[in-house]
DNA sequence: AACGCCACCAACCGCGAATCG
DNA sequence: TCGATTCGCGGTTGGTGGCGT
């Protein structure tokens, strides 16, 4: 069964819109909000226009807290780490910026961002300084293991007692403007960020940045509560997923020492000017399978040489 | 001056999700 | 419960203007 169109295209203006238009929708909305129907909005505005396009013109360009253009560079960054952390899910990233519509913000992605991004891509990915974007099939892979000597730290520093505690005291209430998610299954995930723990072998504590991020399932043997673990990249092979744009560190560096594993450690140890802000005590893994594999096998023991990695 | 190319961005399209009756 | 309707999202298209040749 084909889908009913929203409105009869033939008869309806189509294309740009006129500064009456614009006019007449602005003078109707502010006198009548939009009704919570914006098919029928135009014919009670007197527009003969679709009300899909209505609701876009009104959302993405009359709205009156648009702002357009002149993007900062804290805006930037916040576009480009969201990006490679949920993909194109430009509702929520422009949601992270105040004034910015999902649209405005796609088109200044793949007019300008992507461009800044990608020539920094590749496949020899290390300390770069900028925004460190990495290619992958539809989304951003993990980075390879960082080169060069990194100072590991012993696993309890990594873990520290407050983040065990955290995870197997009752869900936490908070003021964190951390969102969480739930992925499923028998997880939850209260107001905080704090993942309590329904299964005996499901321990991390979890932190996501998006109440709509999908994220992959925690595996089922993972060793009890040992720290906050955040991951950006939800992808095969990968668990969990969680973006930790500059938008976020307050907020995560707020519960203490972090363990980051893959992209988003990465990501944060090539920003050293945000790595050595907020998050003192983080700890990065270059990727979410070594991490996982440390924890694993040496779930409270110091993991092997190199494993491990501070922002210093 | 004419033409072609390109960047930009507003608008459209189609789909899945959410809601309604 | 289920089909219809509406919303919201992300991908894509098309118009426009700037720039180089």
């Amino acid at each position: 069964m084909g889908r009913a169109p929203c409105c009869d295209k033939a008869r309806v203006k189509r294309g740009p819109w006129s500064p009456e238009e614009d006019e007449q929708l602005r003078a109707y909305v502010r006198a009548n909000g939009f009704g919570g129907n914006w098919i029928a909005l135009p014919h009670k505005a007197g527009l003969n226009r679709c009300g899909k396009s209505c609701r876009l013109r009104w959302l993405n360009y009359l709205r009156p807290d648009i702002r357009h253009g002149g993007y900062t560079e804290q805006e930037d960054r916040v576009i480009c780490s969201l990006y490679a952390s949920i993909g194109s899910r430009w509702s929520i990233i422009a949601s992270k910026l105040p004034g910015r519509t999902d649209n405005d913000v796609k088109n200044y992605w793949n007019t300008k961002l992507k461009k800044k991004a990608m020539p920094m891509r590749g496949p020899h990915y290390h300390h770069h300084a900028g925004l460190g974007l990495e290619a992958g099939a539809g989304a951003f892979s993990a980075p390879a293991t960082p080169s060069g000597p990194t100072p590991a730290r012993s696993w309890s520093q990594c873990v520290p007692s407050s983040l065990q505690a955290a995870a197997l005291s009752p869900a936490a209430s908070g003021s964190s403007s951390v969102d969480t998610s739930s992925s499923g299954g028998d997880m939850c995930f209260a107001a905080a960020g704090m993942y309590q723990p329904q299964h005996p072998m499901q321990g991390f504590v979890h932190v996501d940045s998006s109440p709509q991020t999908v994220l992959a399932p925690m595996p089922l043997d993972v060793p009890a509560a040992t720290g906050i673990w955040a991951s950006s990249m939800p992808a095969a092979g990968d668990v969990g997923g969680v973006a930790l744009e500059d938008a976020f560190l307050a907020d995560l560096g707020a519960y203490g020492d972090l363990l980051l594993g893959g992209f988003g450690g990465q990501l944060l140890q090539d920003n050293k000017a945000a790595a050595a802000m907020e998050l003192p005590g983080a700890c990065y893994f270059p990727n979410m399978a070594e991490m996982w594999a440390a924890d694993h096998a040496h779930a409270n023991a110091k993991p092997p040489q190199g494993l491990c990695n501070t922002f210093t």
